[in-house]
Parts: structure tokens; C-alpha cells; sequence
DNA sequence: TCTGGGGTCCTAGGACCC
DNA sequence: TCTGGGGTCCTAGGACCC
């Protein structure tokens, strides 16, 4: 297909409260928002909840003040993974070239489309269309000739709605945006350009890149002077998003944190949180047959002050005992005796596919003891549900008497 | 009842090697 | 004595995205 605008960026509309709504049409036109229980924050808020201000990433205490009436639902990932499986397979009814970049978005290169009808924008619309009536979703399109032109563009659409942006009309329309709009670009650097006196991507667009750079970093300056300039050569790479499963790039890493109910000093129940959080994450790794050499933990305290602590190890792993026990030497290596903890999490970096480490004869071979309990493991839980199988300090006491 | 959980990438300093 | 210059790995923090 010959079109100058061949890049479709497709957002659904209030995600996780349309794909909950669907079975709920009696709140549909009420304020409905997902998430934001004890600790917690907004996933999503419908139309009318956002009337009142609400929006995701808010308190949900924030979010009830703004709306006491709002109604909450809980999250469903196992309704939210299958709904979005269901719409990426119509966005690859039209081309091959979808990146997934979440859930609920994706990009499509509409070059290599067949002879579906017409255009980019027809195309956009079937999309919009078939979307609604086999999925009961509303989404909205941006249609550009970059991928960072329709990403914004889609933006601006919303809700249900669809917006070209061509070529020639590129800078009139990103120019008189607030630089916070462009992608990479969040509240800290976006105050920041502000004190600088930057307002708008014009703003941005003629300031001299040199100065960008100085500023922002080099990176950084370079990349939204393009951006600024609507010059984004990044192309649609199908892929991208392991979490889908089609054989993009392995993920780099794989990690497991939560928010305590309420904080705590005490050593032995952050542990028992760091061995659950290991034992999650290194069935993941197992069963994506990966492992990593890099073990990282997260302590964040009351006050939200945050620190990481990693090591590597001389071998990549996916052995849960040596994942808990590099985890462990890290939280006390840090002296926290009287701290408030907020949350913990554990991490695996570095990782390898599995059979890379099994080549070099290492993994197995170390604690075959450790690593057969592991596959005992996975192999119940796949029989009867990874609740019903976890290590045995994390029963409370009096289990198994 | 202020502030989730899953990630990626960049920066920067120091160690270490050639 | 008067001191290079890269390259890579490791660690920590921070910003960002959805």
C-alpha cells in the first residue's frame, strides 16, 4: 500500500473498566473505577468517573474524595489478558506488523496490509468498528506517519474517535502541545523544560539542540529535539512485548514487589514476603525455561524513600534457594534493624535462556537437591494450583498438624 | 488509610584490563 | 616521578511508560 501516513496507533478506551463494564451494562453510565483499595491507586477510571476528576495512578482516597459516589471494582487479569489476546488478533487481521506495546495498545504498519479496503484511515475505522461489536470495546485510532506522531494523535482522539495527522500538517499540530505530552517526557522533566521557560514542543523544537543536550542530558536533549520536530525513525517490531508470547526478544528481567498491609520492622516476616516474592518470580523464570546471574531487591520505607541492592552471582539461576539466600544476605547486609518497611521486591537480571547454562553444565548440578524440589514444585502447582503449593515457612502456624 | 506493580533505559562512578 | 585512553562489567539511582 503506497500512503504516506502508514503508522496506526490503536488505545482502547478505559481499559480495564470497559472490559469489566461488559458485564455490568447497569454502571455503565455510572462513575466506575478499577483498583484503589487499602494502599492502592486508580488502574482505570470510566467517562463519567472522570468527570469528577478522577484519573489512573490517583490515591483511591483521592479518587473517593473527588467522588463519593464512585463505584469500585476489583482488577480481573485473567479477563483483561484474554480480552486483549482477542483484539491484538483483530489488529493482525490487517497486518502482521502489530507491536503490542501494553495490554490495551498497539502499533500497526499498515504498509504491508492486503487489499482489505481502502487506506490507512478506512482501515482505522474498520478496526474501531470491528472492535466494538465482536469485543463490546470503544477504542480510538491515531493515524501518522510515525510511530510518536500517532501515538499523540490517538491521544487526541479519545474517546472513540479516530484522527489523521499527514505529513504536512505535523508541526502545526504537535507545536501548540505542552511538552509534557511527548512521550518520554513525565512531571519531573516536564517541570524542569518548564523552569527552563519551555512550555510548548515548539518550545522545544527551537531551542538549539546543544543546549537540549547540556540540560536534559545528552540522550535525552537530542531525542526530543527530534521528537519535537515530529523526526521519530523508530519502526513497528512485531517483536516487542514478551509478555504476549510471540517470540519477541526475552524479557531482561523478571521481578515480583507488594506493598505490606500495613508497614513493618520486623525481620522474619520480610523475609517470609522475600521468599513468597522468590519463589513467584523463579517459577516464572522456570517456566519461560530462562535465568539470571543478577539478583536485586527493593526496600522501600515508610517515608517512600526507595533503594535497590543487587549482586551477581558467578552462574545464572533459577534455583528459588539460591535466589532467596542472595536475597536474604542483600536486606542484611543493610542494617535494618528498626527501619519502618513499606514494601519489599525481588528481581532477576541478567537473564539467560536456560539451556545456555545447562550447555556450561552448571545448573542442576550445584544443589540438585534445590533445583528437584523447584520442578517438584512447578509440578504440583500445575496439577493444583500454585496456591496449593508453597514453601514450607510460608505456612502459618499449626499447618500440616 | 496519600502515593501499585510490571517493566525498560539512561547516567555515572569505580574496578579492572589491555 | 607528574601520570593515556578505551572498553567492559558492576552497582545504585532515577526517570519513564502502561
Amino acid at each position: 500500500m503506497v500512503t504516506d501516513t502508514p503508522i496506526l496507533h490503536v488505545d482502547m478506551d478505559a481499559f480495564y473498566a470497559s472490559a469489566l463494564l461488559r458485564d455490568r451494562p447497569e454502571l455503565q453510565d455510572r462513575p466506575v473505577m478499577v483498583g484503589g483499595g487499602h494502599r492502592g491507586v486508580v488502574l482505570a477510571a470510566n467517562y463519567p468517573a472522570r468527570a469528577y476528576g478522577v484519573r489512573s495512578a490517583m490515591t483511591g482516597t483521592r479518587a473517593r474524595r473527588l467522588c463519593p459516589q464512585v463505584v469500585v471494582l476489583q482488577p480481573d487479569y485473567d479477563l483483561f489478558t484474554a480480552v486483549s489476546a482477542s483484539v491484538m488478533e483483530v489488529f493482525r487481521r490487517v497486518t502482521p506488523l502489530v507491536e503490542a506495546v501494553s495490554l490495551d495498545e498497539a502499533f500497526l504498519d499498515v504498509r504491508a496490509a492486503g487489499r482489505r479496503a481502502g487506506g490507512p484511515v478506512e482501515l482505522g475505522e474498520w478496526i474501531r468498528a470491528t472492535v466494538h461489536d465482536e469485543q463490546r470495546i470503544a477504542c480510538s485510532v491515531g493515524v501518522a506517519a510515525s510511530i510518536s506522531v500517532a501515538k499523540l494523535a490517538s491521544r487526541r482522539a479519545k474517546p472513540d474517535g479516530l484522527l489523521v495527522v499527514p505529513p504536512d500538517e505535523v508541526t502545526a499540530f504537535l507545536h501548540p502541545l505542552d511538552v509534557g505530552e511527548l512521550y518520554g517526557v513525565g512531571d519531573k522533566t516536564r517541570t524542569r523544560l518548564h523552569r527552563l521557560g519551555l512550555v510548548t514542543v515548539g518550545d522545544v523544537a527551537h531551542t538549539p539542540v546543544a543546549t537540549l543536550r547540556r540540560d536534559l542530558g545528552h540522550h535525552l536533549g537530542g531525542h526530543l529535539h527530534d521528537l519535537a520536530w515530529g523526526v521519530d525513525v523508530r519502526e513497528v517490531s512485531p517483536g516487542r512485548a514478551g509478555v504476549f508470547g510471540h517470540g519477541g526478544p526475552p524479557d531482561r528481567s523478571m521481578g515480583a514487589q507488594e506493598t505490606f498491609g500495613r508497614d513493618t520492622d520486623d525481620r522474619e516476616v520480610v523475609l517470609r514476603e522475600l521468599l513468597r516474592l522468590t519463589a513467584k518470580v523463579t517459577a516464572r523464570l522456570r517456566s519461560a525455561a530462562v535465568a539470571g546471574r543478577t539478583v536485586a531487591i527493593t526496600v522501600r520505607f515508610a517515608d517512600f524513600t526507595t533503594i535497590t541492592r543487587s549482586r551477581t552471582l558467578g552462574e545464572a539461576t533459577d534455583v528459588t534457594q539460591e535466589v532467596y539466600a542472595a536475597a536474604v544476605r542483600l536486606y542484611d547486609a543493610q542494617g535494618l534493624q528498626r527501619a519502618r518497611i513499606r514494601l519489599v521486591g525481588v528481581r532477576v537480571e541478567g537473564l539467560v535462556p536456560r539451556q545456555q547454562v545447562e550447555r556450561q553444565g552448571v545448573l542442576g548440578e550445584r544443589d540438585r537437591g534445590w533445583a528437584d524440589a523447584d520442578r517438584a514444585v512447578d509440578r504440583a502447582a500445575r496439577r493444583f494450583g500454585s496456591a496449593a503449593v508453597r514453601p514450607a515457612s510460608l505456612l502459618g502456624p499449626g499447618a500440616g498438624r
